[in-house]
DNA sequence: CGGAAAGTTGACATTCGTCAATTTGTGTGG
DNA sequence: CCACACAAATTGACGAATGTCAACTTTCCG
């Protein structure tokens, strides 16, 4: 089976796993469901039975404010464990979208059980999968408090080209970008009309292409630069700037 | 050993633990030390061998930009582990500080992996702390992003102050508040004058009464309706709003 | 081809930050 | 107990960042 692949690759890239590890993973029993853009994948307030990962497309997390407000959380793309928090913690406090067309792996909630009672390393895999997501909202916390638009969007791209490079979903020097400005304001906590303006200026200065929905980042240096990006938080093991 | 009873109440609010494994958790080999006010209990960078509960007092985690910002992503109250992702991710993103005198309670990460190893039950208990953690990061994403500085600091206050309640730590209808306003703006991504602004305007209205480090709200329903607070992401058992 | 969604633009209002000065509070050494 | 130093809180004036509203244009998709 490939589809846990790019998850699974994701994990080894920290860790090494036993063939028997391996092999645990590879027979997860899941069921492949594809979506079309812009479907739920798990609803705020229910408690699914099962977890889901991303195999192809893009995916976020959206929370509905009291009043109505839709804030993004989080985006997620091939190889993300998207709600693996829902195996631990019910209600949901947010819902799962599809951003693109999106193929997902569905993980019964009692096979992640049978890991926790036979698999420490994995388990720690699981909890370091956690940590991590956890650790890119605490980044993002951090710019949404001290970042202008400019360059809270110019981190956010450079955070998605390098987690899309390691997801192995990049083409030439970008990838398909399926967020409308819209959402990237929802993400960022920012007007679509301002999002507009900030994404002009980065436009003009030349450190992003976008358009049909394709994202080209020609100088990723530069724009890590102008960004004042620290890809430390991803927890990369490469040398980001490189190709 | 009285040190870790807040933590464990917290852990057993949401699941009833077997004598073994409350045996298990009470006779956890933790070192317990004192802090003066703002001293570091972990240091961004670094790889600490053991992770942190609060046992008295309050702690914040620091996240310290690339050109120097602060940003405050999380407060602690008695009961809370820390850094419990330090166990899984290294090196630490932030540093975590002490608001105010606290005792903290040190767990050696060996003891953490014998859990994994030995007792599911508890490492699941160990996941949902890290959840709940994940999901208040993710309220206050949501907050930093649509509500403006008045809601976003009466939200909150409402937030600390039922986790202040169910670590049993109110007196009269307040607590000890050691953050400075420029403190509280670190928190929210706001300037300290802003803060101080915000704040008189919620002392005018009669919401929240904070004088010499102490914090009080005398009608808990009116600032819940003022800050349009939600408390479903807090995963408590009770109802918010009473006594 | 038509309609809806997304992107773009301009004008204007509001929120919030910055700077600088002042006041208040707090802890420490004498 | 007082004096001083230093941190925190407060205030006013101003400017920058961002939101809102409304129109218009372009793109996308059936």
């Amino acid at each position: 089976m490939m589809t846990l692949d790019p998850f699974i690759a994701k994990l080894e890239r920290h860790q090494q796993l036993t063939p028997e590890e391996r092999a645990t993973l590879d027979q997860l029993p899941t069921r492949l469901r594809e979506f079309r853009k812009h479907e739920s994948v798990a609803v705020a307030g229910e408690s699914p039975s099962h977890s889901a990962i991303v195999v192809t497309g893009m995916a976020f997390r959206v929370k509905q404010l009291l009043e109505g407000e839709r804030q993004l959380v989080a985006v997620h793309v091939p190889g993300d464990f998207v709600d693996l928090h829902s195996f631990v913690l019910h209600p949901l406090d947010h819902s799962v979208i599809t951003a693109s067309p999106a193929l997902v792996a569905l993980i019964p909630h009692d096979k992640l059980a049978m890991i926790l009672k036979n698999h420490p390393r994995l388990t720690k895999l699981l909890m370091w999968d956690m940590a991590l997501d956890a650790a890119i909202s605490r980044e993002w916390m951090a710019i949404m408090g001290k970042r202008e638009a400019y360059r809270q969007i110019a981190h956010l791209f450079c955070e998605l080209y390098l987690r899309m490079r390691q997801a192995k979903q990049l083409r030439n020097d970008g990838f398909d970008f399926p967020l409308s400005q819209i959402d990237v304001g929802d993400l960022c906590g920012l007007s679509s009309v301002h999002v507009n303006r900030s994404l002009q200026q980065l436009r003009t200065d030349g450190l992003v292409i976008l358009e049909k929905g394709f994202l080209q980042i020609p100088d990723l240096p530069r724009l890590i630069k102008a960004a004042a990006f620290d890809p430390a938080y991803l927890h990369l093991l490469a040398d980001p700037t490189e190709i």
